[in-house]
DNA sequence: GTTGACCTTCCCATGGTGGCAGGGTTCAGA
DNA sequence: TCTGAACCCTGCCACCATGGGAAGGTCAAC
């Protein structure tokens, strides 16, 4: 079980010679997938890459570094919209971090909501849940709490 | 300021006189929109109610309090498909509470993996924050993290 | 020259909600 | 009796981020 990584991935890595590399060795470099990869680009998120003459896209290093910060603004949960933000931030090199800041800290906000609704919900189904027999029995808190048959 | 209830919504709270309501009346006493109100009935979460002659969808108490029933799911995060199933659990005298207690089980485990990723965002978030100064200069390890710089 | 992996564009689906258009109904007041 | 407001109907489009698939073109290895 030699875990080796696949030729056009280990090149790309490892060897500058291989560049432009096509959409699906851009996904694979950028964990993103190819479908998405267009996308973004129809969201003008990344900017339209070169083709070759029958058409296919040609992404360079600059561009899969871009898929990177994409994916990683991602998985940090920014939305496609802020994501747009903080590429053209990082591309301009007169940006304030003050601005990259705000954005950052308004999602932090977002998040701290978001994670309190959910706590907020958990512990009612939790108490809920504690008080459940969970047998063949058919009566049940949870479905009277939902009925509101408890007020 | 007297802040007495509009006259529907009054009568059909205190009297029974009014039933049954037309799908405004419905929607106000289950703070559900009559546009979701119709959604629930399209997916079958709610039985097709009576129309009248000109095709007014005519609602009953018991139709209110299930679409209260769907309402309080919502909040609690459960998903149509849960509350399908639960709605289906409540008009089943034959249920057994286990049934009940197996969903919002499973529904509590995934809101605990859903906030614990979450959580994990606003904790390096935060890091990146507590770190980015904040001001007109450029320089912002925020945007270092997503680009990878740091690595 | 065939095969298989890759690429292209275009359309559709998800889930839960809102909005709007274009039309019909009901009811109160003038 | 007419009119206007408030309500109702259906149907379509939009959001957000993503995946699936169809129908067809391209490329490289064997």
């Amino acid at each position: 079980m030699k875990m080796t990584l696949p030729a056009p991935l280990q090149a790309a890595t490892l060897d500058d010679t291989l560049w432009p590399v096509a959409i699906g060795v851009a996904a694979r470099l950028s964990k993103v997938s190819a479908k998405m990869v267009r996308h973004y680009e129809s969201l003008g998120l990344l900017a339209p890459v070169a083709r070759t003459d029958s058409g296919y896209r040609q992404y360079n290093a600059a561009d899969v570094r871009t898929l990177q910060f994409i994916k990683r603004g991602r998985d940090l949960g920014f939305s496609m919209v802020e994501i747009a933000e903080l590429v053209g931030l990082w591309h301009n090199r007169q940006r304030a971090s003050a601005s990259v800041k705000r954005i950052a800290q308004k999602h932090v906000n977002e998040l701290a909501h978001r994670i309190e609704a959910m706590q907020a919900m958990q512990r009612t189904l939790s108490s809920l849940l504690a008080h459940c027999h969970g047998d063949e029995r058919p009566d049940c808190p949870i479905l009277d709490d939902l009925a509101g048959t408890c007020c």
